[in-house]
DNA sequence: TGTATTATTGAAAATGACTTTCATTATCAA
DNA sequence: TTGATAATGAAAGTCATTTTCAATAATACA
């Protein structure tokens, strides 16, 4: 992987944004800077991202899976069904849970975002 | 719903099968016996099913979605990056720890299937 | 038992995320 | 500087899934 390239515009934006953002997203913002870059250049830069470790990806129910930097603090998401909030939580016992399953079936767990889905406390309500 | 129709077939399929399947592999068993059906009826009689909660739906890593019957017999998924052998396991600290998020969160779980991703015992070897 | 109502279907075309090909340009190592 | 190799833009391609629309089948209800 060589500096200087859109991947390192890729992970300013993905810093500054504390949230996950699809391809497209992406593309978006990065075009404001790099007016002539292509969606394949963004998709090529993500994909060495993931494969270095730096970036994430999830599939978060929607029609395009989503890419978050992988920050030292864990977290996961829940995603409701019916109005498609999304919410963040952080929880110790995710990564006590993924350490006893990494044990018992000898795989090293690379998962570190659970996506759960559910249906939220006031979608509960409604029905 | 209405009954007769090619929902019933998929069911029975997915019953035979107690594995994953694509649209596409459904569709191909589906064929044999409903010489003219279409994928469209297929995505739509799955889609039904999901709603109903009779089905299930995954997203294992690949370019397809997978459906699968949802058992009273809850079990989750561990699938390989290297090799992308998918094992399926059993394990009652899974509802467990649901269950601890659901009463922490608020959120009514309903994510019945884990998929976690990581590398098998024997990719770890061939490092 | 007809008949209106509504769901399901097949066929074909459309959508949209993502990938690939290929020629060009930029980066790094020697 | 030069040569090897990686990254890029443009354009076209792939492929899962969805949508449109007209026809058919299933149920409700007269």
């Amino acid at each position: 992987m060589r500096t200087s390239s859109i991947s390192n515009a890729i992970l300013k934006v993905l810093e500054s944004q504390d949230d996950h953002l699809t391809a497209k997203e992406i593309y978006e913002i990065m075009k404001k800077t790099f007016t002539a870059v292509d969606t394949s250049t963004i998709y090529r830069a993500l994909e060495r991202l993931v494969h270095v470790g730096k970036v994430s990806v999830s599939d978060m129910g929607g029609t395009a899976v989503v890419y978050e930097l992988v920050s030292k603090n864990p977290h996961h998401h829940l995603v409701c069904e019916k109005c498609h909030k999304q919410i963040t939580f952080r929880n110790e016992k995710v990564s006590d849970f993924l350490d006893s399953i990494e044990k018992e079936s000898g795989f090293q767990i690379t998962t570190n975002h659970l996506v759960l889905f559910g249906i939220c406390p006031e979608c509960q309500k409604k029905k």
